[in-house]
DNA sequence: ATAAAATTTAATCATTTGATTAAAAAAATG
DNA sequence: CATTTTTTTAATCAAATGATTAAATTTTAT
C-alpha cells in the first residue's frame, strides 16, 4: 500500500501527491461537483491509482475532510484554553490568527459549513472537540467578566457567533461583497487587513453592551 | 407550453409544483447534488415533465436561483434606500426582517453562497443590484454620520460585512454551532431571536468606533 | 360531440462517473 | 542477477443521471 516514510523528509509520494489535489478540488468545488478524474488530472496520476490508494471517493473526502477541520478549529480552540492570556489577548490573537489563515485559504470555510450540513454526521463528536469549547478557559474568564459587571450578560455562543461572523462571513460572501461593492481583488484584501484591528476594537465595545 | 393563469388565483399548476420542489431541493443539496429524479418525486410528477417544462436542470435551476437571490437582498436594500429612517431605525428594521425570513428559510444562505461562489457569473449585474447599495440613503447617511462624528470613519463596506455576519453567519454555521454549544434546536433558535433586539445594540457599539 | 391542443407517462438513449481488472513497468530484496 | 513486491497504466464495467421520444390521456375550443 502506500510508502512508509520518515518525518522529516519532504512528502511527495504520490499517496501526498493525490491527497494534495483533492483537497485543493473539495475546498474549491465540493463533495459533489469535485470528480474523481478532476483530482487524478490535478494530480497528474492515472485514476487508478485514487482508488487504489484511498479505495473510494468517501474515503478520501473524508481524509481531507477530517483535516481540514482540525485545521480551522485547531488554533481557536487552542487560543480559547491559553491559561495565560487575558480575554481581549485572546480576541487579538485570534482575529490575527484567522485572517491570516483565511487570506492563504479563503475557501475553506464554506466548504466546512456545506459539507457539515451535507452531513450533518458525528464528525464533531469523532474530532473529540465535545465540551472543548464549553469548558475552556475562555467561558470562565467570560462568566467572571459578568459577574464583575465587565461584560453583558449574554450567553457565551452569542460572542462565539459574532467572532466567528465577523471574521468569516466576509470570505464565505465575498463575492456578493465584490458585487455589491464595487470591489476588485486587491481592495477587497485591504478592507480584510483593516479588521485585523477593526475586530477586536469592535468585540471590545460589543461586550460591553450597553 | 406553460398554461397561462390570473394573478388572483393560487398556482397549483404543475408548472408551480416543479418549482416548489426544485427549490426544496436545490436549497438543501444545492445544484450538484440534486438529482432531476429527486425534484420529479418532491413534485410527485414524472421526470419527463421536468424537461418538458423547463427543458434542462440548468435552466430551472436559473430561475431558481434567481427568485431566491431577489428574496434575499430585496428587502434588505429596500430598508436601506428608505428615505424616511434613521439609520438606527434601519438596523433594526433589517434585523427583524431577516431574521424572520431565515428563521422560516434557513437553508437559503448557504445556498446563495455556494451557488454564487461556484458561478461567479454576471447574476449580480443581471439583477440590476449594481450601485443601489452604494448609491442607497443608507450610505448617505452613514457617511455623514460620519462628518458629524457620530460615526467611527471606516469604510461602508465593513458595516455591510458586520451587519450581515451578525446576521447571516449563525445560520450558515448552526451545524457547527449546535455542535460546539451542545445546542438543540429550541436552544438555537432560542439564541436566535435573542439576536433580534442585540444586533441592533451591538451594531450601535460599533459604528460608534472604540 | 369532434377536432385540436395541452398535459402526462413509460420506455429508452447517451453520457458521465466511480470503480475494477489484468497486465506492464519499476523498485526493492536476497 | 533473479524474483518478489510495489507502483503505474490502459481498458473496461456497471450504475447513475440528464435528456428525449412516441404514444396515451386529458383538457380546451368550436
Amino acid at each position: 500500500m502506500a510508502k512508509s516514510k520518515t518525518n522529516q523528509e519532504v512528502d511527495h509520494t504520490t499517496e501526498e501527491k493525490i491527497k494534495q489535489a483533492a483537497r485543493t478540488m473539495f475546498h474549491k468545488k465540493g463533495f459533489s461537483a469535485t470528480r474523481t478524474r478532476d483530482i487524478a488530472e490535478e494530480a497528474g496520476i492515472n485514476l487508478a491509482l485514487l482508488n487504489y490508494y484511498f479505495r473510494s471517493k468517501e474515503k478520501l473526502f473524508d481524509i481531507i475532510m477530517l483535516e481540514t477541520m482540525q485545521e480551522f478549529l485547531r488554533s481557536i480552540l487552542q487560543t480559547l484554553n491559553d491559561e495565560n492570556t487575558s480575554l481581549e489577548e485572546k480576541i487579538e490573537a485570534i482575529a490575527n490568527n484567522y485572517i491570516d489563515l483565511l487570506t492563504k485559504e479563503p475557501d475553506i470555510p464554506l466548504f466546512i459549513m456545506s459539507e457539515l450540513k451535507a452531513n450533518p454526521n458525528e464528525l464533531l463528536g469523532k474530532m473529540g472537540i465535545k465540551d472543548v469549547l464549553m469548558g475552556s478557559h475562555f467561558i470562565r474568564q467570560y462568566h467572571q467578566g459578568i459577574q464583575e459587571g465587565k461584560i453583558a450578560p449574554v450567553h457565551p455562543l452569542h460572542f462565539m457567533m459574532n467572532l466567528m461572523g465577523l471574521l468569516v462571513f466576509p470570505f464565505i460572501a465575498s463575492p456578493m461583497l465584490k458585487g455589491l461593492g464595487n470591489l476588485s481583488d486587491t481592495d477587497f484584501n485591504d478592507l480584510i487587513q483593516q479588521r485585523k484591528t477593526l475586530i477586536p476594537t469592535w468585540m471590545g465595545a460589543i461586550m460591553k453592551g450597553k
